[in-house]
RNA sequence: GGAGGCUUAGCUCAGCUGGUUAGAGCGCCUGCUUCACACGCAGGAGGUCACUGGUUCGAGUCCAGCAGUCUCCACCA
């Protein structure tokens, strides 16, 4: 930044520089330091395919905020980073890729070569997202970047699996589970997604065997009829009592099936008869293994009918599902049809209908677990930010079923099992076994299973910080300070690492969650693909810079709540940068100091704004330590645009020139320096390149204002006196600015003004500003005593004084004492209230004191500014 | 079927442990090329804080209820 700025701040030209040099610098690394309090964030990983979208950016933001404050308060403050597998995400693109470009499937070319492909796939885009958060600004220890498919987590992986498996929390067993037809996977039940969807309730008649008649069974499900296995009643209804322990005739498979009596069946709903298909939900297999009914899957892994199927053999589940129907039409045998919409559940990932199916799979057992992850919750070990996530937490954590871990993809941890073909057993080791543990045959098979995404996730907290070593930095680092993220993965995320944790390392992962909701579009709407409304930060940021996108992002909104984007805001923002950029080259163009100090003199302006800015500090450092970074960021704006830019900057023009002006100048980049810090965090980038072209205050001659300590308040700062006699210099300022205005005095003419006024002394230091900012041109100061006569003078009343313009010919008596009347009727209605509050003995006795005393004060100010008034109205009149 | 959020100026939203004459940005109106900034300056209009009760000296803020709206969870065929 040199001393000829351009007047109009661009980001362009600066936050690919700044970044370098704190690059170049190493102002992010993070180290174990004994002298240092530690602070650590782990970043949710972002898919190692994926590109920024504005939700990543929103969350980087709030961590990046969090790591440059406190990285600014002195604690060893570390950012881990990196990327996740994501082991559908990233096989289904490498798929579609494959079959687009050479027209195979993953099987043409086998496990290992596809999974080459991948692995080139992921060389190829893997640091493409983290190049997009170096655009934000993110202060990540890039150093340390780790990929849950790398070595060491590789390792993490397989230890925690082993051990789960080795205490019985981990099992293989068959089950109805998820799975998704289009991905040919199982999936956990968080990964399914449940839609309203209209459809229809079939009712269809199942004759009994012994040729007595039939009953009707409703169903959504007809084209899974093929599997059913028997047909269940209410034990209490007494419909269908007589009918308990005989059998139907399942129509078009011809199989004989029984009618047994289960709770589970509700007499009110359908017929009161449930078609129960074991193999294909997961209730009738509950049902199933009560009853010892069969269970019979129709179903193959692309969702056609098998040749359990019978006709139907070959179909895919729609299509059967129409010519069951017809079929069952077709015999007289379809009772009627309902239209009815239930929920379906859908893959997360691809939104095909997921269908519930009998597989063998690998599941972690969930009860132990779930037991310490509620209880480190409910004892407050681990916060919740705002508090009401605490209960979507332990609602799901108590609920909460047995997980299934296992995939069938190619991409992932595989499974470290191995099924001995003699004898059954299955291995589970740390090092890939030559044989079987039982039998010892070196007939062993591995599972093709990979483990689920979120497994290695669950262990980023601690696998990043190098377990199941025991590395300095786990000792140091772990637990970490805080998580961010957003609402829509506390199940899939933050849940497992709270559980993962404290299976493995004895401890929560992390202290506090802090929880953020999502950015929606202008019309409210989730961004999407499909919708074509999203919004790409990495535009925005070009277009508007990286802090104002930042800015956006935090300001005027709370945690936890959804935000609307509007790129209006965006140029609000922008805005700002700018008129910090100008205030900045405004005291760069007048400086003719090389180090900052704090005159011994300082000036009633100058005890106003250090005051001032005393109380900001407190209040911003309190907010960001409550999580509240909107407000701390708005009162940080509020700051810099109104009382610094808006009137310390305008106060201090009158003695750039002469004697003061080097005081001024030392006070002026004294504030802005403060005031870059509290901004650094929140818009790092125009900060530092500010800071960098101001001189600096000797002591802290620290090369990057990210470095610098953090503002404290500090006692000698506080001017109570001096603000309230600076209030009462601008109060009469904004005044007589009204009072212009509207009777359209213009702005170029200067008036002489005399103030009457109780102190003197304080308006007669004011009257450089009357003369600058209130378009006066001699002032006189005079005792309230001694004010002039009105006649002919424009007169305008603050609590504090009455100031007079010779404006003859603008005044009308008649006019200016309805205007005073109006004035008065007004402070004494407020006067009113707050009378009747000071005399409610209630109030005086129970109210704080501090309240009372300011209410006092009020009062006292209104009676003053009546008593002007009615001076005034008097003086008019004679 | 449970759980939770939201309802404050024309629009989008802040408002922390109850005490301001209820705020911001954008938009709107009136002036202004004032020697940092028109991505600006000054002045202004605009709100019975969804509704009904309650607690309290005092409620946008706490409690209960109600309406509208959104979201999450849940194995009703």
């Amino acid at each position: 930044m040199r001393k000829e700025l351009p007047k109009t701040y661009e980001p362009q030209e600066v936050e690919g520089k700044i970044y370098q040099t704190w690059l170049d610098a190493d102002c992010f690394h993070a180290e174990p330091n004994p002298d240092k309090k530690p602070f650590s964030i782990v970043m949710p990983p972002p898919n190692v395919t994926g590109q920024l979208h504005i939700g990543h950016a929103m969350d980087c933001t709030l961590q990046d905020i969090l790591i440059r404050y406190k990285r600014m308060q002195g604690y060893e403050a570390l950012w881990m980073p990196g990327t996740d597998h994501a082991g559908i995400a990233t096989q289904i693109k490498v798929e579609e890729e494959l079959r687009k470009n050479e027209g195979l499937t993953r099987h043409d070319l086998g496990r290992e070569k596809f999974l080459e492909r991948v692995w080139d796939w992921k060389n190829k885009y893997g640091d493409r997202i983290v190049k997009q958060q170096w655009k934000l600004g993110s202060s990540c220890d890039w150093a340390r970047a780790r990929f849950t498919m790398d070595e060491g987590l590789s390792k993490a992986v397989r230890e925690v699996f082993v051990s789960l498996y080795e205490k019985g929390l981990i099992y293989k067993g068959s089950r109805v589970i998820n799975w998704c037809p289009h991905c040919t996977t199982a999936l956990s039940d968080a990964e399914v997604l449940y839609e309203d969807k209209p459809s229809h309730l079939w009712h269809m008649r199942y004759p009994l065997a012994d040729g007595s008649g039939y009953l009707v069974v409703a169903t959504t499900r007809p084209e899974t009829m093929m599997g059913d296995t028997g047909v269940a009643v209410n034990p209490n209804d007494e419909r269908y009592t007589h009918l308990v322990g005989k059998t139907c005739l399942l129509p078009l498979m011809d199989r004989e099936i029984p009618i047994v009596a289960d709770d589970y069946v509700e007499m009110d709903f359908g017929t009161g008869c449930v078609k129960m298909t074991p193999a294909h939900d997961p209730n009738d297999f509950e049902v199933g293994l009560r009853h010892n009914l069969e269970t019979i899957c129709v179903l193959d892994d692309n969702g056609v009918v098998n040749a359990n199927g019978g006709k139907y053999e070959g179909m895919d589940r729609y299509e059967a599902r129409k010519a069951v129907v017809a079929d069952l039409e077709a015999l007289g045998l379809m009772e009627k049809i309902e239209p009815y919409a239930h929920s379906v559940g859908v893959c997360y990932r691809c939104k095909n209908d997921v269908e519930p199916l009998i597989s063998a799979q690998w599941f972690v057992k969930m009860e132990p677990l779930a037991k310490e992850a509620l209880r480190v919750v409910n004892d407050g070990e681990v916060k919740f930010i705002p508090d009401r996530f605490s209960k979507t937490y332990t609602n799901w954590m108590e609920n909460v079923h047995d997980w299934c871990i296992s995939r069938q993809l190619w991409w992932g941890h595989q499974i470290p099992a191995w099924t001995c073909q003699d004898c059954g057993h299955i291995t589970v080791d740390r090092t890939d076994p030559a044989c079987c543990a039982k039998c010892g045959s070196a007939n062993i098979v591995r599972e093709g299973d990979v483990l689920d995404t979120w497994f290695s996730s669950a262990l980023w907290p601690f696998s990043t910080l190098g377990w199941p070593e025991k590395t300095p930095e786990l000792a140091y680092f772990y637990p970490t300070s805080v998580l961010v993220t957003g609402y829509d993965i506390i199940f899939f995320w933050v849940a497992r690492m709270i559980f993962s944790g404290c299976e493995q390392m004895k401890k929560y992962p992390f202290e506090k969650v802090f929880i953020h909701g999502l950015v929606r579009d202008d019309k409210g709407r989730k961004m999407s693909k499909s919708l074509g409304n999203g919004i790409d930060p990495l535009e925005i940021a070009d277009k508007y810079g990286a802090d104002a996108l930042r800015f956006n992002l935090i300001t005027g909104n709370s945690p936890g709540n959804d935000m609307r984007f509007y790129v209006e805001k965006c140029e609000a923002m922008r805005n700002f940068a700018n008129k910090i950029w100008n205030a900045s080259r405004f005291v760069l163009m007048n400086l003719t100091i090389d180090g900052v100090k704090l005159p011994e003199k300082l000036e009633l302006e100058d005890k106003w704004v250090l005051s001032k800015l005393n109380a900001l500090v407190k209040e911003v450092t309190e907010n960001l330590d409550a999580y509240e970074l909107g407000v701390a960021s708005a009162k940080v704006y509020d700051f810099i645009w109104d009382t610094y830019c808006d009137w310390y900057i305008e106060l201090t023009k009158s003695r750039m020139q002469g004697e003061g002006a080097e005081n001024a100048q030392n006070v002026l980049c004294y504030v802005l320096i403060q005031l870059l810090k509290l901004l650094h965090p929140f818009m790092p980038f125009i900060t530092e390149e500010i800071y960098q072209a101001l001189p600096h205050v000797p002591g802290e001659a620290s090369e990057f204002l990210m470095k610098t300590a953090w503002p404290v308040y500090e006692e000698r700062f506080a001017f109570p006196a001096e603000e309230g006699a600076m209030e009462e210099i601008m109060d009469l300022i904004r005044a007589i600015r009204a009072r212009r205005a509207e009777m359209n005095v213009a702005p170029g003419r200067k008036v002489q003004l005399t103030v009457a006024a109780g102190h003197t002394d304080v308006f007669a230091a004011g009257a450089p500003f009357f003369q600058r900012l209130a378009g006066a041109s001699e002032v006189s100061v005079v005792d309230a005593g001694e004010a002039p006569a009105s006649k002919g003078m424009v007169e305008v009343v603050t609590h504090a004084a009455r100031a007079f313009m010779p404006l003859a010919e603008l005044v009308d008596i008649q006019q200016e004492l309805e205007r005073i009347a109006k004035e008065k009727a007004k402070a004494e209605g407020h006067l009113k209230g707050i009378e009747a509050k000071l005399n409610n003995e209630a109030f005086t006795s129970k109210a704080p004191a501090h309240i009372v005393q300011n209410q006092r004060e009020q009062a006292e100010k209104l009676r003053a500014l009546i008593a002007q008034l009615d001076q005034s109205a008097a003086s008019m009149q004679s």
